[in-house]
DNA sequence: GCAGTCACG
DNA sequence: ACGTACGTGACTGCG
């Protein structure tokens, strides 16, 4: 563990850090194939051998362990390392070895009648185009929509026609085929992803779906989830939900989710001590209305629907670097007026330019920026004489430290409510972690208890300058939970 | 194995 | 003048 978390790119293993650290070569088990070497699996290989091997992953990890934790206390990372990363590591392998129960037979009916409903999509996708063609293939779908059916072309990618959604969506309206196009491309992404695949991923042993959490895989901090990732399963609209729906709780109990409000936002609140946004916050007023009715200059009563998207995409993208660009591309907004906001903003909140300023110069002076818990992420680009590459260095200066603190928060909420729920003997179960959400699978005669203890110690995981606020919520399937 | 696309926070 | 919002993982097509 010790040296996969200093070192977090996934091609430096124990191998290459052997060598570096240790000047050890570390020979792989290799077999002769024809002119080349490849790879055995561990399974094929002879137990004597196997154990020379096992033997040398030992005694290397050995040495490199007193070299990385002086590296860590050197560093200023002793702490975060001893008291957040390696308590989180048994919660992860509780929460792996868990898994989540899936309700298949919801699954495959939608998986017939999505297929149905496929079929009558692609004929009259067909029928538009004159012709059969293969509608996953980004090409042919441009070359039909572009070269024979004359659209308008919008952004190119370097092997032809953009076809994203982004650029569909401003195709809406040219072409009845357009339109089916998107509807085909949301079916097939969540039959293909979601729908076919997870029930075939349920454990026979277990009867459940266990994921993988990554917890040295990410630059910011946070964790990913593969084999499945069960971090992006559908949420938004009809279809989404309706897939949620299908991770359960088993009889005599409930899923209960807490989740963090606004933890990014909050977490740039502190990090910045801007007084505007420390003020919204600790007066829990509605945060995109709040700066609405900053940039819109009217009484937060006033403030309208389209105003208050307006100003939380800007609250989104000012976490985000973005540019003025980026925000009339997200909006209705022409480019200056994008500009203007951009600049009303940084006038109506002064905490946040100065400190984004301040973020990009330590990003400059030091080659690396930090969490509230001191994380870093080394940005070496952020200097290049390249337009380019420094503007993307700068954007992910500004992003690391905002969302690795809402992930060190969470993280340390993980660590203390697990071990808060070993201590009280509780039956319920930590299952995932969706960066500002916990889900938690909870039988009937605990419910109550865990209505209290999940917010508390959610809300009280790190002390900032303003509060934690986390909502709470419980049912039978996680697609119910509002 | 890469590119394009799209699911999530 | 440049290209254009951060962080992930999985699926399909294609060479």
């Amino acid at each position: 563990m010790i040296a996969a978390y200093l070192l977090s790119d996934k091609s430096l293993g124990l191998k290459s850090l052997a060598f570096s650290r240790l000047g050890i070569e570390m020979t792989p088990i290799t077999e002769l194939i024809g002119a080349g070497t490849k790879q055995i699996p561990m399974s094929l290989v002879d137990i004597r051998q196997a154990a020379d091997y096992a033997c040398a992953d030992a005694d290397v990890t050995g040495q490199l362990t007193g070299l990385l934790t002086d590296e860590l206390h050197k560093q200023g990372l002793w702490q975060l390392f001893n008291d957040v990363e390696m308590p989180l590591v048994p919660v992860l392998v509780h929460m792996e070895r868990s898994g989540i129960a899936l309700d298949t037979e919801l699954l495959r009916q939608m998986a017939h009648r999505l297929g149905e409903q496929l079929i009558k999509l692609e004929a009259e996708i067909y029928n538009c185009a004159g012709h059969q063609f293969n509608i996953n293939s980004s090409q042919q779908l441009g070359s039909v929509l572009f070269d024979e059916l004359k659209l308008p072309t919008g952004r190119k990618t370097k092997n032809g026609y953009s076809t994203g959604a982004s650029v569909l969506e401003e195709l809406r309206g040219s072409h009845e085929i357009i339109e089916h196009i998107l509807e085909y491309r949301q079916l097939t992404k969540l039959k293909s992803t979601y729908i076919d695949s997870l029930p075939r991923l349920v454990n026979p042993k277990t009867g459940r779906v266990h994921t993988s959490f990554n917890q040295t895989r990410t630059a910011t901090g946070r964790l990913s989830s593969s084999d499945p990732n069960l971090q992006n399963i559908p949420v938004r609209g009809e279809l989404g939900k309706e897939v949620r729906q299908a991770f359960t709780a088993p009889p005599g109990s409930s899923l209960l989710s807490g989740d963090y409000s606004q933890i990014d936002l909050r977490s740039l609140a502190h990090l910045s001590q801007d007084q505007g946004l420390l003020d919204a916050f600790n007066h829990d007023e509605d945060i995109h209305a709040a700066t609405a009715s900053r940039l819109f200059n009217v009484d937060t009563a006033r403030v309208t629907d389209d105003m208050r998207r307006v100003a939380k995409t800007v609250n989104f993208g000012v976490i985000y670097g973005m540019s003025d660009y980026g925000l009339q591309q997200a909006t209705e907004l022409s480019r200056a007026e994008a500009a203007q906001f951009i600049t009303a903003y940084f006038e109506k909140y002064p905490g946040i330019k100065k400190y984004l300023e301040a973020t990009k110069q330590q990003g400059r002076d030091l080659g690396y920026v930090e969490t509230l818990l001191g994380r870093r992420r080394s940005i070496p680009e952020i200097n290049s004489p390249n337009y380019q590459i420094r503007e993307a260095a700068e954007r992910m200066a500004i992003n690391m430290p905002v969302q690795g603190t809402s992930a060190d928060i969470i993280k340390v909420a993980m660590v203390r409510l697990y071990q808060e729920m070993v201590k009280r003997h509780l039956k319920s179960k930590m299952l995932l972690q969706v960066h500002d959400e916990l889900l938690f699978e909870v039988p009937d005669d605990e419910l109550d208890e865990m209505r209290q203890l999940v917010p508390e110690v959610m809300s009280t995981a790190l002390k900032l300058s303003i509060p934690l606020k986390v909502s709470i919520n419980s049912s039978r399937s996680w697609g119910e939970l509002k």
